[in-house]
DNA sequence: CTGAAAGCGCTAACAG
DNA sequence: CTGTTAGCGCTTTCAG
């Protein structure tokens, strides 16, 4: 069957204290022994049982994380991300998705507590008091992820939303804009705070928010791309023209462009269009789509240390909360040739 | 510190047999019992320590899966069905990405056989002699997944890529184009296989591939988008003018479709355009394009069958391959107003 | 430098 | 119906 420490032992006439010493690289052993028993090992692809390792010492060196989907990138970026960083403390990561399914969510956290998970990473799809009061139960160190993190008044790792909004609103006034319109997503919390952002920013330079410019959360289909369609026209037939548009996505973004080139209007140069969330397939197309983009690495990044911090120090440590700014990224949807090195040296 | 059997046992005045008895919901305890014991268990939180199990009874109900990335959704998506097929029959898969990276690629594989899962699936990223090497002698049951299924000659779930050409081109021969053009990815042996079966379907209608009409592997950018914009140029500035053009990646499509839209062709019914991947988000643009879609949970779905046959019949069983049909999605860029109906049939 | 003993939390096999 | 014994593969502790 499998090769345990006993076999190598017996091989050798050692005891198999011995090669569990070789095996962690501890000092006191023969250099010669050494070799030998490395030796043996490579042979029989001895590979180590962590099961029962843990079993002794307490600790799996995995970490469990989980998150709503597998199928959005939003998701799986910071995941990658996650996983590259906790990789450097050699850390495994036991990764899962939730399916959108509040049910699922909490049968997988049960899942990986039972697997001794040394941590816990979640990006929770829900806000339900069970799944509040689940994760106060719990000895095992937890950190909650974007999104959802913001309910839970503990180690947390989160997206500035407000930020997004505010960073593209303000980057459109920068290029010259003074009617700027905005193309929401469907209502949810991240869309309400991104909106927040691009109100605030307008305010502060003394432009007014124009109800006439502002689709309304449910007012449009939820397909994206058709969504930026229908605004764009919606916003053609307005009395008052925007020069500039702020979309809740990417998708929305190009619908938006789609159907303002259609309508003859010149893009940046009439209506100046950036999107949010910086796809690499949607943003190279066509006229290069300006977009924020949502800094998901340094969100994984920041993550990770916040998790190996907190394993680090024995001990209900400190609550810690982390808010990671999304960054402008300027392609040709909103490089006007008048206003565009200024906005780049701000950058 | 964590809850265990015994505490539960003490606390009842029970042995922790018992406590075992019940949570593995075996029928020989009396049902008051049983009834104190699970109650005792919610009030404390008690969840079983798989690590400990699985040391007793040799199996962990978990399955390692390792794929190229989390970054391309072809990967993602036949991860989420190999996943949601896994734990109907209770299994829990362990999740990893070999980042493109061989050498990654070898330690996650040490690493999942040191957690000591039950089964591994593999969509490789290497075809090097040491990784079939190392395939062999490993005990743990092993299933290869697609991509790099097709050099190992053993149990392997794969994608029909030849047929991916086939149905692209027959399908256009068949709304009526009898000059089809070929935007080919770069060098690969998927890119081969399609082509393969690009010209296949040709010649099985009498149709020659025309050379003018075919581009090189190289001899465009990289960028996909891109790609397409050149190919179609190329394809305008041609002695012969195409009727159809089968792409090999969606995005290429696109890039095709704007470029021959902005020189005034009409899609589909001077030329009609396929891609292939069928991606949501790129195939419900301007003009909505048809795409051969890669049936990626399908391919979850049977590599999980394979791997709880596997499973089922201990010893080695004999070595059992799948291939797996991609199909034709219909959708504008290739709906002829003539033979719309007679092809929406065939499919 | 090497090794013997004990036990991590659980379950298979068998007794009562 | 309930409990006893033994041991999965490893590491901690301490003795040679």
């Amino acid at each position: 069957m499998t090769v345990r420490m006993k076999d190598i032992a017996t091989d050798l006439n050692l005891s198999k204290m011995t090669i569990s010493k070789v095996l962690r690289g501890q000092m006191d052993v023969s250099a010669k022994t050494k070799a030998r028993v490395l030796q043996r090992m490579k042979e029989l692809n001895y590979r180590p049982n962590i099961s029962a390792r843990s079993l002794r010492t307490g600790q799996t060196l995995s970490i469990g994380l989980i998150v709503p989907s597998l199928a959005d990138p939003i998701y799986t970026d910071m995941a990658r991300s996650v996983v590259k960083h906790l990789r450097l403390a050699n850390y495994s990561v036991l990764l899962s998705s939730a399916e959108f399914e509040p049910d699922l969510e909490r049968r997988e956290i049960e899942q990986q507590l039972s697997r001794q998970v040394d941590a816990l990473i979640l990006a929770s799809v829900q806000k339900s008091d069970e799944l509040v009061e689940l994760t106060r139960t719990i000895q095992t160190p937890l950190v909650h992820l974007y999104p959802g993190s913001v309910l839970f008044k503990s180690n947390a790792v989160d997206l500035h939303e407000e930020e997004i909004g505010h960073l593209a609103a303000s980057h459109l006034v920068r290029v010259g804009c003074r009617r700027i319109a905005n193309v929401r997503g469907p209502e949810s919390v991240a869309s309400d705070l991104r909106y927040k952002g691009f109100r605030a920013a307008l305010s502060e330079v003394g432009q007014r928010v124009r109800p006439e410019l502002t689709t309304e959360a449910d007012a449009l289909p939820a397909e994206d791309y058709e969504r930026g369609v229908l605004a764009a026209e919606r916003f053609l037939k307005s009395k008052v023209q925007p020069d500039g548009i702020v979309c809740h996505t990417d998708l929305i973004a190009l619908g938006v462009m789609d159907r303002l080139s259609d309508a003859g209007r010149n893009i940046p140069n009439e209506i100046a269009v950036i999107g949010c969330g910086n796809d690499p397939k949607l943003c190279e197309m066509r006229i290069p789509l300006s977009s924020v983009d949502f800094s998901l690495g340094e969100i994984g990044e920041q993550t990770a240390k916040l998790v190996l911090k907190l394993l680090a120090s024995n001990g209900p440590s400190k609550v810690k909360s982390v808010e990671v700014s999304p960054t402008l990224v300027v392609r040709a949807s909103t490089s006007r040739l008048d206003k565009l090195s200024t906005d780049r040296g701000r950058r």
